[in-house]
DNA sequence: TTTATAACAGACCGCCCGGTTTGTTTGCAA
DNA sequence: TTGCAAACAAACCGGGCGGTCTGTTATAAA
C-alpha cells in the first residue's frame, strides 16, 4: 500500500473516530464520514470491506494507542521513582492531566461507546473489546500487586479488587464529565481514588526508609 | 385514555426498553418495537407523536421509576437505623443486592445510554438527562453530608465529592458488568466503595453511644 | 514510455427507516 | 340501538442507509 493510501486510510478512522465518540456508531453513517474526508464511496470501500471493518479497525488502532500511552504513563512514573506508591501516585497525576486537559468537544471511552452498542458488533469486536478491558486492567493490577507488596493495606484488598475500581471510576467520571459538559469530573472520582489509597497504605517511605 | 390503551402504550415503553438497553436507541427501530409487541404502525403512531417523543417519555418514565427506587432504599435505610453510616451502609447492601439480582441479560444504566448516544436525542432530553443524573447525585449528597456531620473524616471531603464518586463507581461497575457478561461486578465495586467509607468514617458508633 | 495497479470518483441499487394516510374494529356512553 | 371517539390494522411514501459497479486518474516499477 502506497503512502498516500495509507495517509487516507488514516485519516477516515481519525474522522471516524470523532463522529463516532460524538455520535454513536450507529449513528454515524458512512456519507457521513466521507462528507467531512471529502471523499467518496468509491475510496471508501477501496480501504475497507465495509462498516464492520471499518468498526474492527478502528477499536483495534483505538486499543494499541491507548494501552500504549498507559504503558507510557507507567514507564515514566517508574523511570521516576522506585516506590510503588510514589509510582502509581505520579501515573494517577498524568493520567488526570492528561484527562482534564484534552480539549474533546465530546469526551467519553470508546470501549463504553462499543459496549453500550455491542450488538452493531461482531462477536468478535465484542470480545476483543472485552480482552481489551481486562488488559488496561492488568496494568493496574501489576501496579497495585508491587504496591501491595511494600505498602500492607489498612484493609485486605487485593490488587484486582483496586484495579477494577480504578476503570469503574474512570469509566464513571467519563459518563458524568459527558453528560455534564464539565472537563473536570473525571479528574475529580481520581482524585478521590488517591484518597482512598492514601487511607489504604498510607503517606510515601520517606527515601531514606 | 382508556385502560386498554394505557396498557398498550405501557407494553410499548416496557419493550423499548428492554430493546434501547441491548441494543441502544439509534439501533433500535420502531419496526423492532412493533414486532416484539405485535401491533403495528398505526397503534404506535397513535400513542406516540414520533421516535423522539418516544425516547423522552422512556427517559422520563424511567428515571420517575429509578429515583424512587433510590428514595426508597434511602427510606429503608432510615427507618432500620438512626445512625447515618449505618444508614449507608444498609442503602449500600440494597443497592448491591438489587443491582447484582437481576437477571437483566443487557445489564447497563440508560442514562448512559442516552449520554453516549445523546446526539441522537433533542437538547431537552439531554437536559433531562443530566438533571436526573443530577438528582440522583443530591439524594447521596444529602446522606453523606448527614454522615460527614456526625462522622469527622479521616481525610477532608465534602459531601458531593462522595456522592459524585459514588455514581462514578455504578456506572464503571455497570459498564464492566455489560462488557464481561459478569452480573457480579458493579457489587464487587460498591465493596470498594465501602472500604473507603470505612477508612474514611471508621465503625459505626455502638447503640450505647 | 509503457503498463500494471493502487487510489480514487460517482452513478446506481435494494432495503429499511421514520412517518403518513386511509380504513377498520372496538368499547362505551347516551 | 345508535353514535362516536379511541384503538388499532395495513398499505404506502420519500429519504437515507450500506453496499456495488463501472470508469477515471495518479503512481511507481520495468
Amino acid at each position: 500500500m502506497s503512502l498516500k493510501g495509507e495517509k487516507t486510510r488514516s485519516r477516515i478512522l481519525d474522522i471516524t473516530k470523532s463522529l463516532v465518540m460524538k455520535k454513536g456508531f450507529a449513528g454515524t453513517s458512512i456519507d457521513d464520514i466521507l462528507k467531512e474526508a471529502k471523499l467518496t464511496k468509491g475510496a471508501f470501500f477501496h480501504h475497507f470491506k465495509g462498516k464492520a471493518e471499518l468498526a474492527k479497525e478502528l477499536v483495534e488502532r483505538h486499543a494499541m494507542n491507548d494501552l500504549a500511552m498507559f504503558e507510557r504513563f507507567v514507564g515514566e512514573a517508574e523511570a521516576a521513582t522506585d516506590d510503588p506508591l510514589r509510582q502509581m501516585i505520579l501515573f494517577l497525576e498524568k493520567f488526570e492531566e492528561y484527562i482534564s486537559n484534552s480539549e474533546d468537544p465530546s469526551p467519553g471511552c470508546m470501549y463504553a461507546v462499543y459496549t453500550y452498542e455491542s450488538m452493531q458488533f461482531e462477536p468478535s469486536v465484542r470480545d476483543f473489546v472485552a480482552d481489551t478491558l481486562r488488559r488496561w486492567t492488568s496494568i493496574y493490577v501489576r501496579k497495585y500487586q508491587e504496591l501491595i507488596d511494600s505498602y500492607p493495606p489498612k484493609i485486605p484488598v487485593t490488587a484486582r479488587q483496586l484495579a477494577e475500581l480504578t476503570v469503574s471510576i474512570v469509566e464513571g467520571g467519563l459518563i458524568q464529565q459527558r453528560a455534564y459538559g464539565d472537563v473536570r469530573v473525571t479528574k475529580r472520582q481520581s482524585l478521590q481514588l488517591r484518597n482512598y489509597l492514601f487511607l489504604l497504605f498510607g503517606e510515601p517511605k520517606t527515601k531514606a526508609a
